[in-house]
DNA sequence: CTGAAAGCGCTAACAC
DNA sequence: GTGTTAGCGCTTTCAG
């Protein structure tokens, strides 16, 4: 059934096809086009460095016509023969999550800097697909995988990884250590950060919103719970909210919140997303951002610089983070799943957290 | 340098390690294992339907032991021998657009549903990236590839893709017809939609703002001056901006609209990404959405029923024209490069435009 | 119904 | 310096 789709048409070589761009060159045919051998033509190819010596001449001839063939090598060949596929997996729980999309690119980047294609799993906000994934991946020769996103639902998953022959990184699953090695950021220091910087503005009903707790944002949580406390404040029941970390998330949870006999004069998201989700569902309440409330998200997503108002968050160090994990992950370096590496937030302040003005008491 | 990594160590077969998975497992082990010639192992594994006759005592033996040693088909070799990988290349021009974003998931589930996984090159806005990256995913043996995005200011690529030994299909790259499959929205349909909406407002003073006009984005363009010489409303200078497709590009647009001695009543984008700028910069300077100017986009990406004010945009039916390429390019229908399949887009009105109403004047 | 054998394109000992 | 020779794990004739 398959098979019908390839050329048996050899042109034999040294034919004048110039731009006339044929089927797989393989080694062989530039070989058969030299002169020389198969081996001969690998060793130039891959430039084994001081080991193999190869002819001035050789090398040239071999370059020339590999060159003219357009030949491509086959990383199907070279990876059956135990060489390094040069493929970055990564499994990410949900593209559709503009944080996400940001740490893709992020890693797309960095990975191709340094010679890799990425293949890209994704799980759909199912972790167990993420088992499936992860299994394709492992098969599929990957040279490294990174797991994008909280997947700490599924402690299958992160077992299974603990074992993988390929080495594994996690980003943005907490700092907890688990088994696999990871790159986190201080969840604690940045929610602490928008906190502060909404108590100094004068704000002491402070509500959060987040998902169902696991990773990072179980973690953000804690953090709120703590700097309440810290605060000296209580927090009244129904201040933290669990939604999925949708935009729609964001909306059910304001309204819930803006039922409450006394509302919050401030609200803190587990992420940008929850966060654009309340500042809309503010302006349907008819309520002013941040005159009447003041709203803070996390991640800094790219959206969060233009949104309406622009929103207070904290930024996350994508970059920095995903380099490291890269870097980790390739580099063979000590995969220390015991002690994550974990970057720092920061804040960032914009145009949607405010001094607290008496809505209407 | 490499292979220090693997495994050396077999377990002899037969050995109690139940959960205790182990190095891979070949079909080689299981025909050991089972005392059967490899080759019927293959055959059972690749359930070779009624061509090749297999005793249901042996299929059952072969799968039981394949279960058990956890056996994972090795797809580098099964690429190698020249099956199919499985695997659905997917070029996209910029994985950080959100409209993107939600294409790729769209894609990855479609390619899933079928079995199939999905390698993402990503060219960073940047089409000569492009091209390396189709030289990758050719030779990483992909069945199919999808490109993503108006690659149309790099003909070559374009071309290259034409004679490419795996089928090809463009998505959103304008309805002209170019060297390789391609499926497309009716982008003129979709502006008149918008513009028409907005005509019968009252608004007369429509600005455009879009990005440099390639593939989708310059039939946008075209469609507006059509529109607009239709309605016998001639454009002032200056209602035509050009951005980069970013939310800054909205900004920047937004911002020269109104420094313009006649500002616009009404800013119509060529996407969702400008329209979310273009409602940035308003609040900034001050101008009630839609009170003192509506904006409208085009895609309804996820986060435009979630602006402040809602987005009213064009929805584009991303699934139906991912589902239709996935389709065309996996079932090796005929790919017609003449003749684009072109889908229609709908109008979603929401909160961002409104009746005319004097701002000043 | 099953086995033996020939490679897919490439790398890596090992010879000369 | 270069050629020979084995395979990597799998599919697929071709023989039994």
């Amino acid at each position: 059934m398959a098979g019908d789709r390839r050329d048996t048409v050899k042109r034999s070589a040294g034919d004048a096809g110039a731009s006339l761009r044929q089927g797989p060159v393989t080694m062989r045919d530039i070989a058969r086009a030299t002169g020389l051998s198969q081996s001969t033509v690998s060793r130039v190819l891959n430039r084994t460095p001081t080991v193999v010596p190869i002819a001035e001449a050789t090398r040239a001839r071999v370059l020339a016509v590999a060159q003219e063939l357009g030949y491509r090598p086959n990383p199907l060949a070279r990876g059956l023969r135990g060489a390094s596929t040069m493929l970055l997996g990564v499994i990410v729980r949900d593209i559709t999550d503009p944080f996400f999309a940001g740490a893709i690119e992020a890693v797309t980047v960095e990975a191709s800097r340094r010679g890799y294609n990425v293949v890209l799993g994704h799980a759909h906000a199912r972790a167990d697909e993420a088992i499936a994934l992860w299994a394709v991946l492992e098969a599929r020769h990957c040279d490294a995988i990174v797991l994008f996103g909280d997947m700490g639902d599924q402690p299958r998953l992160i077992e299974d990884l603990a074992g993988a022959r390929v080495p594994v990184v996690a980003l943005w699953q907490g700092s907890r250590p688990t088994n696999v090695a990871s790159v986190s950021v201080d969840n604690r220091a940045g929610i602490h950060a928008v906190l502060q910087h909404l108590a100094a503005l004068g704000h002491r009903r402070i509500a959060y919103v987040g998902a169902r707790a696991l990773g990072d944002i179980k973690e953000r949580e804690e953090a709120y719970v703590e700097f309440m406390a810290r605060l000296d404040e209580p927090v009244p029941d129904g201040y933290i909210r669990h939604e999925p970390n949708e935009f729609a998330g964001g909306v059910a949870a304001f309204d819930a919140l803006f039922e409450l006999p006394q509302p919050p004069t401030a609200v803190v998201t587990s992420t940008d997303v929850l966060a654009i989700g309340t500042l809309h569902a503010a302006r349907v309440r008819g309520l002013a951002v941040p005159q009447e409330v003041s709203i803070a998200g996390f991640d800094d997503i790219p959206v969060a610089e233009f949104t309406v108002p622009a929103l207070t968050t904290v930024r996350m160090p994508v970059r920095k983070m995903v380099a490291k994990a890269v870097q980790m992950v390739l580099d063979d370096a000590q995969l220390d799943a015991s002690r994550p590496a974990i970057l720092q937030p920061s804040l960032v302040a914009r145009a949607s957290t405010d001094r607290v003005s008496g809505p209407s008491s």
